[in-house]
DNA sequence: TATGAATGAGCCTTCATTCAT
DNA sequence: AATGAATGAAGGCTCATTCAT
């Protein structure tokens, strides 16, 4: 019969979340991350370096999940359009999860406070390169067959697309995957 | 022969443009605008009565100049899709004018901070809505053509993949374009 | 064996009286009280949200103590002169140990910063009326008796009174306390 | 026929009383008094060194009027009381008038802010010594005849007396003044 | 490990005063 | 004399991070 631990680092990760969720990065501030775990704040600092590695941590793990499940989709024989609606499914799913924190999705190189060097850019790049891997499997139409960009770019636009439909119409969920479907269709086979 | 003056609340307006751009809100500082321009602090507030102020005076300047122009577009006389080609391609040059400042897209419902409410979301908010009634004026295909949500989302759809294609692919200008003349077609009759 | 430890809240209240005594509320700020308490800025806001809230604490502190001997007196049987004596001398002893604070008497009506407003004013109002509860039990000559508005300002009279007679002539204890008494008896039976 | 110049001086007088009347000393900027008398700035410092000499220009000036008509009175041939009366009528009148400034009067020696010398509360100590001399040719009842500090005490609490009343019952100046008679009486043969 | 008070750099904003024109 | 933009020191407050217990 194990015992029942609390265990403290998956408390943060959790609390973390939910209110990087809500509030944004800037929004949330370390005294209520620990409020929510109820631990003192010193404690954090035992789990994770700072702030910025707790945020990249969440955002890391939100998204091994999901690859986890892209990457099983993608080895699903069937045509490329039916996978695609999958992944975008899994897609629009995590993001909805995540809310506020699908917006640091726009966060790339370019506005990383200059000061505290947040990665957090970073780790989109990688995201983006990551999704886009999965997208070079399927087959594109003739037109963008030959186009070494299509790949980042697809991924790219069906995130930040995604981002703003969960966004701004969270009620409409069917209908936005949809769109997206129709969207990304646009380009493959 | 032109008096060389120096136009303060200009210069003011491009060195906070470029840093809001490179830096984002959050990673700018009155400082920072204030050393760019070889003037006291003080003096920044002599111009523009507080930093968010500042910068959603760039935000409606930059847009205010491409309504303008949306809306001449608008009027010709020519089939949707020239009509949409001419539209992104002034929509992507004033985006890659402004870069960085684009990001703060986020800045609509959800991710504002709490305590200090800057309308920038605000501003977004006008944006979209501004951006889908010239669009619904575009014949949509078919099966769009009775969605009353499409307008919107397309133009926030519109808006964000340009915002990330400028980004992160800023030296493939034509393509780019040409992408997103794809993307948004597929709703265009 | 009392433990030594030193009460951080209690140190900033202290400091803060004096120097609150000493230079105003505006003649005060808030790194003037973190360095005589050898603490940083940040600390003090540990202990109060804000200056006003600091200040006005200081002053409720002060005045909660007062108001309960003044109750005291009020319910002794003694003829009311009497009783109006120790009332003075509570009132003075409580002005005198906090000196310049009641200069912020000044803070009731219509001298409120327009902008700022901090609601020391709101505060000095609750004390004059508080004040003249306790008179109102007092019996006056005939020719006051059906003043309605005799109470509240012999309460105003009373309390400015000793501020100043404690500001300007505070080795002369109990001769301004004599004074008062006369001046105050005018009108009690 | 005089031309018509504007006195500059004058109007900055006039200007900057009613505003310090009105928000207090610290609640008046110079672009506020400047704005007032449609001048710049900097046109200020033509006739005032700065903003507490204008301060205690207006002080001074406000006073040196009040205490000419005090002086009159003083050389009438009358009752001490009837004195009083007439002196307590011209000192209400002149804090009537003054509002906000008044209050200033309670600004003595030990709330001089620390920093900018102001010597308003100087000021004030001149102001008491001058009501106290003139209180001083008034004969007093026996008990306070040999007291030499009487007349001073009684110019300040008269003086604080009066401005609250003024303050914090501006509707009753008949029974302010009657009070204040009153209050003072007490002292007076 | 846990605590949470302490730190202090940093942010936005104000305003009396100066000075080139 | 008049102008008013420019100055920059201060002031109130925040918050990621540290460290003695």
């Amino acid at each position: 019969m194990p015992k029942i631990i609390r265990d403290v680092k998956k408390d943060i990760f959790l609390s973390a979340m939910q209110l990087f969720c809500e509030f944004g990065y800037d929004g949330v501030d370390m005294k209520m991350i620990a409020e929510k775990c109820n631990i003192a704040v010193g404690t954090l600092y035992n789990y994770y370096p700072n702030k910025n590695e707790l945020f990249l941590n969440i955002l890391k793990v939100s998204w091994e999940d999901t690859f986890l499940k892209l990457n099983k989709i993608n080895m699903l024989n069937m045509p490329s359009k039916q996978k695609m609606r999958k992944f975008i499914e899994v897609i629009y799913n995590t993001i909805e999860k995540r809310r506020g924190i699908g917006w640091e999705v726009k966060k790339t190189k370019r506005c990383t406070h200059p000061k505290k060097d947040n990665n957090i850019g970073q780790f989109m790049q990688v995201l983006f390169t990551d999704m886009s891997t999965l997208i070079s499997s399927m087959e594109k139409k003739d037109k963008y067959q030959h186009d070494p960009s299509i790949d980042i770019k697809l991924s790219e636009i069906l995130l930040v697309s995604t981002v703003i439909m969960v966004d701004a119409h969270p009620q409409e969920k069917q209908k936005n995957i949809d769109y997206l479907c129709d969207l990304i269709n646009t380009f493959i086979l």
